[in-house]
DNA sequence: TACCTATGCTAAATCGATTTTGTAAAAATT
DNA sequence: AATTTTTACAAAATCGATTTAGCATAGGTA
């Protein structure tokens, strides 16, 4: 009842465990095995139910043919897409892919990457969070496979792939802006990365655009570590104290989520009282009348292009790479809440 | 800039690798080594930053130290919540987990088990899906490992941890009928899974506890696989053909997201016009106005339980478990909707 | 005929750990 | 003093693969 090794099917086949290691591993015409033995070997192999033991491989071969993937929350919608797409993208390439989530712990992040490390990952996909940087330099200079997704830090020279942030509000502004709106809201976080930042710009761009002023106090800065019911009173005091917005743009699904809750408790309607938009979709904006209007992040798109990249730095003989900082459109989906 | 081996450490402590393994694994003592060659060894260790092989000591050892968890679908917050906590749980006996979701699809389940296997994981937590039964009982007959979690196969000899699906739907019901409810609809759906026929007897029970009697054309079967559309309309047939229905029990969350598009879309309030409750909490049922009452599961103890009956397990020197199936109580949510 | 090359495989080294067995020197026992 | 036992490690086998080097035999060339 014990595992069938190599040496085993060697044996049954009457020949040596090198042997039947070239034939299946197509090294059989290279080594210059017979036709007729290695049809043997094969045909041995195949009925027997050999299945070679990873870890003697990975030992042997020095690849585990495992990614890491490290994503802020595994329970988020937007990382338990991906996660899924990497999974079967990386799975047709041959890897399987461990996760770890950050779970918004800054120094968790440096923990986790050392854990994999351990764990001998061939490669590193990553939505990198505020405290992650140093680490991921470090990974980068010991020159480990290491791809960024949703986000980059512009002092790391690795491969990355985003969606087109700027864009993507833009898109939402000129729909507003289009219908007529012009006291356009803006509600963010303070944390320091450069999607949010990229945000920022496309809906200040957007009005410059169409010559409407950029108040000041129409953008909220929220903080991010802070108790939910601190952000909501805040959040309400905000629209409170700008009665003449007609319309919010919410720079995350987190936040729009707290803004639907606001916008609840204070018995505001959607869109009339006030128009809602949202960047990144999330479930509950399916369902929540009126819907809610968001820029839909390419998730699959994301996925694959940073399976792509990866792959690309694995594969030891391709050239470098043209283009190694994609940026991937959004997609507006217009709902009844703007 | 290669890596650091057991022998390296061994040639700076000088000392004999073997000398070096036994110190590093708690051996010391039992290999009378020498307080002040351990010791010397330890620090060498330390300083020069050593971390062993995994691969080679998986493959000396012949355990990979690897948890393989089968979920439905990682996208689903009670698969995500609960496979937070079963990684954090793990890590801290050591192990570390890969997930796999079936994504609802029956053959997957089996194709995924066997990958796992391959990848020598000691040990399984699966939340069994219908089409995976035969899978599951060849891994117990081959002596894996085996925990099921929030569902179980009557025939499969094997530990299993889930909520007590008949007192939590006991407790909704008795929520309901003591508000004077008495025409409450039930909806599951078609799936042979032992955890839905116990919350369908928790319904009938309940009923016939109270002297109500149980109607058949209250109790609505949705078909499993089947357009969200049609689902839909199936289900809004149903509340159309039941005027009288004073109150729903979804006998799922997703049976219940579908429950709430409906009654918006046939512009029914909430409790009002229609109570509403929910098995397995969610997201939206939070935030969804005006709340959905919901039971909700013990993820975390349902996860500790599990990893512990697995660990107890793969612990050869322990003795057979006293109880092996476990239920636990769910939680009663009164939200707006009930 | 002697030498060289191609063929078709086998033997052995290797990956980096763990674990069993072995072995000098010191201590204890007879 | 001779023998046994204990101490404190070192040497070597092992896990299951991959890969390099080796080695007969057959065929070709000088």
């Amino acid at each position: 009842m014990k595992r069938l090794t190599l040496k085993d099917v060697a044996k049954m086949a009457g020949v040596a465990p090198s042997t039947v290691s070239f034939v299946l591993n197509g090294k059989g015409k290279q080594m210059r095995i017979r036709d007729e033995v290695a049809t043997r070997i094969m045909q041995v192999a195949e009925k027997s139910g050999y299945e070679p033991h990873r870890m003697a491989v990975n030992l042997r071969t020095g690849q585990s043919k495992t990614l890491g993937l490290i994503v802020e929350s595994i329970s988020g919608s937007f990382f338990a897409s991906l996660a899924k797409t990497i999974e079967t993208e990386a799975e047709r390439k041959g890897y399987n892919v461990v996760y770890c989530s950050t779970e918004n712990n800054a120094q968790k992040g440096g923990e986790l990457i050392r854990m994999l490390g351990r764990q001998m990952v061939d490669g590193y996909l990553i939505t990198p969070a505020p405290g992650m940087e140093k680490e991921i330099q470090q990974l980068v200079h010991q020159h480990k496979p290491v791809v960024l997704m949703d986000s980059y830090f512009p002092s790391i020279k690795t491969p990355y792939v985003l969606i087109n942030n700027f864009d993507g509000v833009q898109q939402g502004m000129k729909h507003l802006i289009g219908k007529g709106l012009t006291k356009i809201g803006f509600v963010m976080v303070d944390v320091k990365l450069i999607q949010l930042e990229e945000r920022l710009r496309g809906y200040t761009t957007a009005l410059k655009e169409h010559k409407i002023p950029v108040k000041k106090k129409h953008i909220l800065q929220l903080q991010y570590h802070r108790q939910r019911e601190d952000s909501l009173n805040e959040l309400q005091a905000f629209i409170e104290a700008n009665p003449e917005l007609d319309a919010i743009f919410f720079s995350t699904n987190y936040l729009g989520i707290l803004g639907l809750e606001v916008i609840a408790r204070m018995g505001l309607k959607m869109p009339d009282d006030i128009a809602v938009l949202c960047f990144d979709d999330h479930d509950i904006f399916r369902l929540y009348p009126p819907g809610i209007s968001v820029i839909e992040q390419p998730i699959e798109g994301i996925a694959k292009t940073a399976i792509d990249l990866l792959m690309h730095q694995l594969d030891k003989n391709s050239g470098p790479m043209k283009k190694t900082a994609i940026e991937l459109p959004g997609k507006f989906i217009l709902r009844g809440s703007a």
